[in-house]
DNA sequence: GTTCTCACA
DNA sequence: TGTGAGGA
């Protein structure tokens, strides 16, 4: 069993990950509607959380209290795999690349009612 | 006692 | 996002 098993490996109930991410069951089961973990279900349809699930969360939270709607967020975790393709198709240029995420959020920024702030936008443009 | 889904004075 | 209902 390697690192990668062991990190999506599901361990967790709702009540510790509430406690471990101080988020409510409420919001967790949210986040999950909207794609941004993907918890197991087992016994009973109870949701059962990696280790890989609970450290998304806690990404989440911290977007949450920057004041980055779940529109915002949503597209983040969505460019995570994005990012990967910087790697996987070196065809692409950053120009390019920076442009498609700008574009992206910039769409994110429109869904939701409060727009990303431009500070964490600057993020990804520096 | 906990968690789940669904729906909204 | 919260909260209550109704069931497992």
């Amino acid at each position: 069993m390697d690192d990668q098993d062991r990190r999506s490996m599901p361990l967790f109930s709702i009540s510790i990950v509430k406690k471990l991410t101080e988020l409510t069951a409420r919001q967790i089961r949210y986040y999950e509607e909207h794609n941004l973990i993907h918890p197991e279900r087992s016994t009973g349809n109870q949701r059962l959380f990696s280790f890989n699930d609970v450290d998304r969360l806690l990404e989440i939270k911290n977007l949450m209290d920057r004041g980055i709607n779940l529109a915002g967020i949503k597209h983040i975790i969505t460019e995570e795999n994005t990012q990967k393709k910087e790697k996987a198709n070196p065809q692409i240029s950053d120009r390019q690349l920076r442009t498609m995420l700008k574009n992206e959020l910039i769409d994110a920024g429109r869904m939701g009612k409060s727009s990303m702030r431009q500070g964490e936008l600057s993020r990804f443009f520096h």
